[in-house]
DNA sequence: AGCACGCCGACT
DNA sequence: GTCGGCGTGCTC
């Protein structure tokens, strides 16, 4: 008799474990490790699903009670071993239950409701799309106009097809003329994902680019190891513009060669058309792409095709890592730094210690590269988990960028109380005359700030969340009150709600003011606003952002969002307005970000032939983040962060285990956070900080409480973790509070 | 007595 | 998560 351990996919703790269950004969050949089942469970005999993870031939349980499998998942792809072995590290390291594990490393995960979108792609070439959009406009069919404009625009460039939505809604397009295009045999509308291969049928294109110094001795390094069995971690600290993807694509070759297959992680904004298509020429049929736009079933399709061999690269995000290659050879992690590979959703893995881990167990090199590295991953190089490699050059001789800081205090002191300091004011005006392009950044969005009475002071906060709302446009003047939180809504009052005084209105500054601000200023310029607000969905982004680079704009006035990989060859000066912005949250990693953000922002400034200029305005000019973000040093700023993080016993140095309780009841919060504290009195090698109240003290009705806990050893933050869990089922007063968790190392 | 409701524990 | 068992308490 055979029998099954299988995980029952309900993920509560008690039921985390294997129950055991017979496997009919009939299905001893199907019933392999890794197979989702169907089996009876519970005293109603439910049918519930679930995962094998081990095989016996000797009963755990009364064999009289123990009940047989129903059915095995035939259309699921069966987990290889070892992902099941990833899975269980993965709740080990991340306190996650087994079920939840399991559903991360496995392809098909439960079906979110599916939204069909639909794509518009043309049939025929661009030119006779050209040549159509001018009779459509001799016959003054605006629609058509529009759509073929649409498609012609994104083409080019993009070749993701048009959505059809947009195309409906945005460019009021009724669905019957469509219909007319596609009879005629110009458009195609179908299902298709984004990112299909445009060189389809095409041979691969081995003409490769030419290595300099720096880059080829990196692929020499590697390539000696890799054959001399040694499988280790990389990063590759490169500047912005040194070459990282010609290096990455060389060590993908190499592995490729020795029969081995290789993973490509780029964070979530990073899977551009354009890094996909130069893996598409290089590699050909070999790569396949993973997307967040791919249904669960076309997302299966791609791991069954890995899973088979008939694809040998898997570019995408974080969950890409856990591609079913039999013979993985290679896991590389561009922009390791980015905070999209941290999973926000149990278990809230990293993708760079489960990419360091899946290396282990399948014997594959990890490559991380980045121009701003995570403490993280640089600290590592210093203990000799990872080896440092460092691209100090820019690839083609592109000249790196001017930096002035300007101090914001000298500025009241002349009695500029303008957001632009002279010196940006100058800068911006030279710009203009000269018909060169300016990029100002601010880290916020909407009218951030908020809005107070000044007479009693009073700020309007959400009902729900403790923080004060931020003020919105709505129909063209600031009518609308936000709750960034939980995104609570309400009219703008006219009076104060305390007091009644009509001195009320909104203080700070966001994207929205500066755009008003600079059209005043300078009169005569194009300006253009790019932030969450203005750019729902990625037409808008598009939209904007090809608008800019097409110099339809003098001005772009943005967020985060237009630091992050653009190149505006004609964009000759970056200013950000607030250098310190960032600095100034209550999070341990704020110099980090501030440090990444500056950097990044200043890379987009000078990426042509005429050199750059960046001035950082700030009310901090002496900052080591801002300062070494100014000189490019990244290995200044580390030996500053490093030597905080030392001190205050931060990650990379210690762990810490960020306890949050919450209560209804505000007394009740406090009481539960200091037993909790009681609990853990005591322990060795932790230190705990608080409990406190959280920085945002009241959530959605929910109080909340927060305690740091700090060990070097990652292990106690897990044993302490376990027994508050414990504490938190077997007291009873506190069955209607709750405490989460996460951790940072 | 008869039933509604809520809590607890078991689930192979 | 979900079901059944059982205790409490209320009502026709």
């Amino acid at each position: 008799m055979l029998f099954a351990e299988v995980i029952v996919d309900i993920s509560v703790k008690s039921l985390d474990r294997p129950f055991q269950y017979k496997i009919p004969e009939e299905m001893e050949q199907e019933a392999v490790v890794g197979a989702p089942v169907v089996i009876p469970f519970g005293k109603g005999n439910r049918q519930m699903k679930g995962f094998i993870i081990g095989l016996s031939e000797t009963p755990l349980y009364d064999i009289n009670r123990t009940k047989s499998i129903l059915k095995v998942e035939k259309q699921g792809v069966v987990a290889e071993s070892h992902l099941l072995s990833l899975a269980y590290w993965m709740k080990e390291n991340y306190g996650a239950s087994m079920n939840d594990a399991i559903k991360a490393v496995m392809p098909v995960r439960r079906e979110i409701k599916e939204k069909v979108e639909r794509f518009i792609f043309p049939v025929v070439s661009w030119e006779a799309l050209a040549e159509q959009r001018k009779t459509f406009e001799r016959k003054h069919n605006a629609a058509r106009v529009r759509l073929l404009d649409g498609l012609l625009q994104k083409g080019s460039e993009s070749e993701n097809g048009m959505d059809y939505d947009y195309a409906v809604k945005a460019l009021k397009v009724s669905a019957s003329v469509v219909q007319g295009l596609v009879e005629k045999g110009l458009i195609q509308v179908s299902t298709k994902q984004l990112y299909r291969n445009p060189l389809t049928g095409q041979e691969a294109d081995d003409s490769r680019a030419v290595l300099n110094a720096e880059q080829q001795e990196i692929v020499n390094q590697f390539c000696e190891e890799y054959d001399r069995r040694i499988r280790k971690g990389y990063l590759i600290h490169g500047v912005t513009g040194s070459g990282k993807t010609e290096v990455y694509m060389h060590l993908i070759e190499h592995v490729l060669r020795e029969g081995k297959q290789a993973i490509m992680l780029i964070p979530e904004i990073a899977l551009t058309f354009q890094t996909v298509k130069r893996f598409y020429a290089r590699f050909g049929e070999k790569v396949s792409i993973m997307h967040s736009k791919l249904s669960a079933g076309e997302r299966y399709d791609q791991f069954l095709r890995a899973k088979r061999g008939e694809i040998q690269i898997m570019i995408g995000p974080r969950s890409a890592l856990f591609t079913p290659f039999a013979n993985l050879g290679l896991i590389v992690m561009d922009e390791e730094h980015e905070s999209s590979y941290q999973s926000d959703t149990m278990p809230k893995y990293h993708a760079r210690e489960v990419a360091m881990q899946r290396g282990r167990m399948l014997g594959a090199s990890v490559v991380l590269g980045s121009a701003t590295p995570s403490m993280e991953a640089y600290y590592r190089c210093g203990t000799g988990e990872y080896h440092l490699f460092t691209l100090k050059h820019r690839a083609g001789g592109a000249v790196p960028p001017k930096v002035e800081i300007v101090d914001l205090r000298e500025e009241l002191k002349a009695k500029n109380y303008s957001i632009f300091s002279r010196t940006l004011q100058g800068k911006i005006e030279e710009r203009l005359e000269k018909g060169e392009q300016t990029i100002l950044f601010l880290n916020r969005r909407g009218y951030a700030g908020f809005v107070s009475c000044r007479l009693c002071g009073e700020v309007i906060r959400c009902e729900s969340c403790s923080v004060s709302m931020k003020p919105h446009e709505y129909r063209g003047r600031v009518s609308l009150l936000k709750c960034h939180y939980c995104g609570a809504e309400r009219k703008m009052p006219e009076a104060c709600p305390t007091c009644g005084s009509k001195y009320i209105g909104t203080f700070g500054l966001g994207t929205q003011q500066v755009e008003e601000l600079v059209k005043k200023r300078f009169q005569t310029a194009r300006v253009l606003r790019m932030d969450a607000d203005t750019t729902t969905g990625k037409e808008g982004h598009d939209q904007i952002l090809r608008a800019f680079s097409e110099h339809r704009a003098d001005i772009l006035v943005g967020t985060q969002m237009i630091v992050k990989g653009h190149d505006f060859p004609n964009v000759t000066l970056v200013g950000i307005l607030a250098a310190d912005l960032s600095l100034n949250t209550n999070d341990y990693r704020a110099a980090e970000r501030t440090f990444q953000l500056l950097a990044q922002a200043a890379g987009r400034a000078g990426r042509g032939k005429i050199p750059g200029e960046v001035i950082f305005q700030t009310y901090q000019p002496k900052h080591y983040s801002i300062t070494s973000a100014a000189t490019a040093d990244y290995p200044l700023f580390y030996r500053q962060e490093l030597a905080i993080r030392q001190m205050l016993h931060y990650p990379p140095i210690s762990n810490i285990l960020e306890v949050l309780a919450f209560s209804k009841e505000q007394e009740k919060a406090v009481e539960l956070s200091l037993q909790l504290r009681e609990e853990i009195d005591g322990w060795e090698k932790a230190v705990v900080l608080g409990p406190n109240d959280a920085p945002v003290v009241k959530l959605r009705d929910w109080y909340r409480r927060v305690m740091y806990i700090k060990s070097p050893d990652y292990a106690v933050l897990c044993d302490i973790k376990n027994r508050l869990e414990l504490f938190m089922k077997k007291e009873e007063i506190y069955k209607d509070c709750m405490v989460s968790f996460s951790f940072n190392r």
